[in-house]
DNA sequence: ACTCATGGTTACCTCCAGGTGCCCAAGGCA
DNA sequence: TGCCTTGGGCACCTGGAGGTAACCATGAGT
C-alpha cells in the first residue's frame, strides 16, 4: 500500500493530508486557530464537545506536521499558546474551498440520500 | 454535535463530505471513475488492494450520495457499470485542488515530522 | 492546610471501519 | 454432471480511533 500510486499519477502520500484533515477534530482546530492564536483552555472552550485528551492528541499531530505551532511560557500556572503556521494557513485555504463547495451541495446530497433510502425501502417492501 | 456550528459560521454537516472523502477508498474510487466508466471487476482490478466487500460498500455509499451512478444490465453473467455524476465530478475537482496542494507540501510535512520526532527522541534521551 | 487553575499524562473501555472467507444465482460450455 | 463467470451478500474478527476518568506538579490565594 505504501507505494500505491494514486489514479491519475498522484502520490498516495497525499492521502495522509486528507486523513489528517479528515479525522474528527483537526478541521475544527485548524479553523478555530485560523481566526486567532489561542491558549489550550480557551481552545477547548470554543470547540464544543472535544475532550481534553483529544484536543491534546490533535494538537500534537498538527504540531508534528508543522501545521500549527506551540509556544510555551515557563510561568506558573502554565501558559501555552497555539497558532497556525503559514503552512497551516495554506491548508486552511485549500480546505475552505472544499468545505465551501460542500456547503452549497449539502442539501442536494441529503435529498439524494433520502431518495436512495426511499427506493431501498420500496425494494424491501416489495420483495422482503 | 449534529447542530454544532463550524468556526467561521460554517455548517458542521459539511464535515460529512470531508468524512466521505476521508475514508479509506472513496478517493480512489472517485478518481478512477473520473477517468472513465468502469465495470465492477475492472474497477477492483485498478484499485490495488481493495477487497470485494469494501469496493461494494464504498460504491453503495457514493451512489447513495449521488456522487456516482450505477447502471445494471439484466444479462447473464451480470453487467454493472459505474460512472461519476456531474456532482461527483465537482467533488473530484474540489478534492483535486486539495490533493494538488498536498503533493507540493508532502516533503515539507515529512521533514517537519522527522524533525519533531528527533526533538522528541532527544527529550526522552535526556530525561527519560 | 486546603483549594483552585493550567495543561497536560495515563489507564482503561467501547465501538466500528475495514479485512477475510464462504455462499449465492443463473447461464454457458465441456 | 460439474465448473467457470460476474457482482455481489453475509458472518465473523481485529485494530485502532476516540471517549471517560483519575492523577499530576506548581504556585497563588485565603
Amino acid at each position: 500500500m505504501s507505494d500505491q500510486s494514486f489514479p491519475g499519477g498522484h502520490d498516495c502520500r497525499a492521502r495522509e493530508i486528507v486523513d489528517r484533515v479528515g479525522d474528527k477534530w483537526s478541521l475544527y482546530v485548524i479553523a478555530t486557530l485560523g481566526e486567532e492564536t489561542l491558549r489550550f483552555t480557551e481552545l477547548k472552550r470554543r470547540i464544543d464537545g472535544i475532550s481534553q485528551r483529544m484536543l491534546t492528541v490533535t494538537l500534537r499531530n498538527l504540531e508534528r506536521d508543522g501545521i500549527i505551532v506551540r509556544t510555551m511560557y515557563p510561568v506558573m500556572p502554565p501558559r501555552v499558546e497555539y497558532s497556525v503556521t503559514p503552512l497551516g494557513c495554506e491548508l486552511l485555504g485549500a480546505v475552505t474551498a472544499l468545505v465551501g463547495w460542500a456547503e452549497t451541495r449539502v442539501e442536494t446530497i441529503e435529498k439524494n440520500r433520502a431518495a436512495y433510502d426511499e427506493r431501498a425501502a420500496e425494494q424491501t417492501e416489495a420483495f422482503g
